[in-house]
DNA sequence: CCTCTCCATGCAAACGTGTGCATTATCAGT
DNA sequence: ACTGATAATGCACACGTTTGCATGGAGAGG
């Protein structure tokens, strides 16, 4: 059924039927009421592709994401991050289309294919960088979009919007949480590969200590994947380290439940003896004992803050004011270091 | 940039181009490469509405899923679940949108939305059950689909393409498994409602008992919500049972998670003194000790099926093989449960 | 009663593709 | 050289909307 064929059955032309369901001025509220009753009964709703030629909106919001790879910390935390993302874009009556950068079966960009078949209204970008080439589409298409979660590497292009955590800030309450809890001799467990994310939190977290007077530098850091294996390994394999230790900043959730879980085995409490604070308040986090202590991402926070801009982006013909937010992560003390 | 821009930069007509760009066998080799030459070298990519509106095709799939709770088995199961899928369906080159069946602020059909708008070339259908009302539209619109992982309740559509597991038969394993590890009282724990799954999986694994001439009845099998907290607080709050009973069957891997972590806490040795079976196999088991013995949910199958077929079934003009198949899972046996 | 406004609706073009049909070019066969 | 077949390309319309403009009708003011 068409807006044609709706047209003759309320014997109007179907320019004021599209008119009607497009709720304008220029049509009487009787004809209009009429018009929405009519489509309601058949069920009437406008062709989106048609819609989307004329108007050049297609009602659909593309979201970047990185790939998800099981065991690791993406699929608790970046699994929950996209839920949220999901819930806040189908509240505002959008579609989402999630995709990964680059299609692993073509190499071929995703961000450009959305971009230039004109898939979608805007995009959400959830990624660690951008190549140079997708940088220069996203510039020359024009087409909204709004980085989160990841800081924006998107070098030359000032008036992007984005919106992530500030990581040196949880890495600083990460381990002044375990300094107030009387541990003098820190180590931290993190991500090699200078990622910013990890950079930042151990950043934060050498400059809590320092400023404390405390000296504190790399041979505190260790480097792994935030997974599970590698909190559990590292401490299996470095037990001798463990005397001269009180206090363990894994910078995933995780890789600290990997810990706490080899420090249970060894029979060294958790706490008492090594406290433990993690990072990204995962949901699974509440199935282990002792609680976990650590960092809250914000997701919520900048999901929601994302969503809106971008929608009001789409919505308003103008140039919208610029958000560059970085907001302030919460340390949730529970169980695994008490102050 | 549109087709008619890149056919005055080759010198053609815009129908030339576009035969070029679909592989028609009406043009000729040289002006074909020629044309994708161009397109590549200007990165031209054909406008989706406007291909939408002429061909009927989006080149996109729609994929209803439950809402994802978060805290329950539905997170670490689904979330594996929506993930294998939209893995699949990038590999084919289609697109995704992920919808729950209803949208949460207006109460209206995603399915009906979908479909009416055209806005998708077919439906993934992972739910329940379904209303009446979007059976209908399915039905009239003739839009290909599939339903997986749940048993398609749609009622008179004889026709309908489906693939979930035997549930039956993943709860005779389990059951089975207990009783070969030397079991001999049992219970089970599972959702209330009247599920199919879950009634399924009780069926089976009463079933597995009585074969082998034991008295099994609904006096062993408890309800609650199938997360965590339930397995936890059930041993926590019949302590007293626990002498009578020396084998589980918790029919989420979440729950059965909850079960072994109240077990330990009351020194009750997992396997020798009360074995344990779950239901899933999911991502975090990993990280649980005793290793959960369960049953694994043929997720890489279904989902490959069902992807393969409603692609299949969106290319082909014609009527293609119906196909309606039921999985059989398979146990794992890890620590909680040897045989 | 006539003209001028204003309001509501109809008309027709346009968006970017795909495709049936017409047209032209090429080539083989006589 | 002429005809006919075949291969390659161009032309024009259609898909279902939205929207600028034209049109018609009602009401107000003179």
């Amino acid at each position: 059924m068409t807006i044609k064929e709706l047209a003759k059955i309320a014997g109007l032309n179907h320019s004021t039927v599209s008119r009607s369901l497009n709720d304008s001025p220029l049509i009487s509220d009787e004809t209009k009421q009429r018009v929405l009753k009519l489509a309601e009964e058949y069920n009437f709703e406008l062709n989106a592709s048609a819609r989307g030629m004329r108007t050049k909106k297609t009602g659909t919001i593309g979201v970047i994401f990185p790939v998800i790879r099981d065991r690791y910390r993406d699929m608790q935390y970046l699994g929950s991050l996209m839920n949220t993302l999901r819930y806040t874009i189908e509240e505002e009556q959008y579609d989402s289309i999630i995709t990964m950068p680059v299609n692993p079966k073509t190499g071929k960009s995703n961000i450009r294919k959305l971009i230039q078949q004109h898939k979608v209204d805007g995009l959400l970008l959830v990624i660690k960088e951008l190549d140079k080439e997708d940088q220069d589409i996203l510039g020359e298409s024009g087409i909204p979009f709004v980085s989160l979660h990841f800081k924006w590497q998107g070098g030359y292009q000032e008036d992007t919007n984005y919106v992530y955590p500030d990581n040196f800030r949880g890495g600083y309450l990460a381990a002044e949480c375990l300094l107030k809890a009387g541990c003098r001799n820190l180590i931290t467990l993190t991500e090699p590969g200078g990622l910013y994310e990890f950079e930042e939190r151990s950043r934060g977290y050498l400059a809590a200590q320092t400023e404390r007077g405390l000296t504190a530098g790399s041979e505190q850091i260790f480097y792994g994947e935030t997974g599970f294996d590698f909190g559990y390994n590292f401490i299996m394999e470095h037990q001798s380290m463990l005397n001269s230790i009180d206090g363990i900043f894994a910078q995933a959730d995780m890789n600290a439940i990997g810990v706490i879980e080899a420090l249970k085995e060894l029979d060294i409490r958790v706490s008492e003896d090594i406290a433990v604070v993690g990072y990204d308040d995962i949901d699974i986090d509440y199935f282990f004992k002792p609680r976990l202590t650590t960092i809250h991402q914000p997701r919520e926070q900048y999901t929601e803050i994302a969503c809106r801009k971008l929608i009001e982006m789409i919505d308003s013909k103008e140039q919208t004011e610029i958000i560059q937010k970085v907001i302030e992560p919460d340390l949730l003390i529970r169980e695994s270091c008490v102050i």
